[in-house]
DNA sequence: CTCTTGACGCCGG
DNA sequence: TCCGGCGCCAAGA
């Protein structure tokens, strides 16, 4: 159960519950598309509180995520269809999402 | 209130 | 390409 929680933190965890399967953000745009914090800050809610929502589709912006989570988060990917390498990487040019208000 | 930590991002070297 | 440094913000001690 989820205890009261910051605002932010409940806005995080709302868009990345959107994401679709196979597509992925980067922490910064997240921020970028609520129009508030920086991907530090994403991610300092995702520590806390991501694993109630996909995490492993939220990615540093160059495709790869911290070394802690990477052999979880290709399992994932591997289920959904994520572009990604073997290494770990996820293909942003291909699984970028457009976001909930594409233009 | 201040200080530290953290699943980031950008720029240099 | 691989570090190291710095700035950003939110949350916890």
């Amino acid at each position: 159960m989820r205890t009261l929680r910051g605002e932010f933190t409940e806005r995080v965890l709302d868009l990345v519950e959107q994401i679709p399967p196979g597509k992925v953000l980067s922490y910064g745009e997240v921020a970028a598309i609520l129009e508030q914090g920086f991907g530090r800050a994403v991610g300092t809610v995702l520590a806390r509180e991501g694993a109630a929502v996909p995490w492993w589709r939220v990615v540093r912006k160059d495709g790869t995520i911290t070394e802690q989570l990477v052999q979880r988060a290709v399992e994932h990917w591997a289920v959904e269809g994520t572009p990604h390498s073997p290494e770990g990487r996820v293909d942003m040019a291909a699984a970028l999402w457009n976001g909930p208000y594409p233009t």
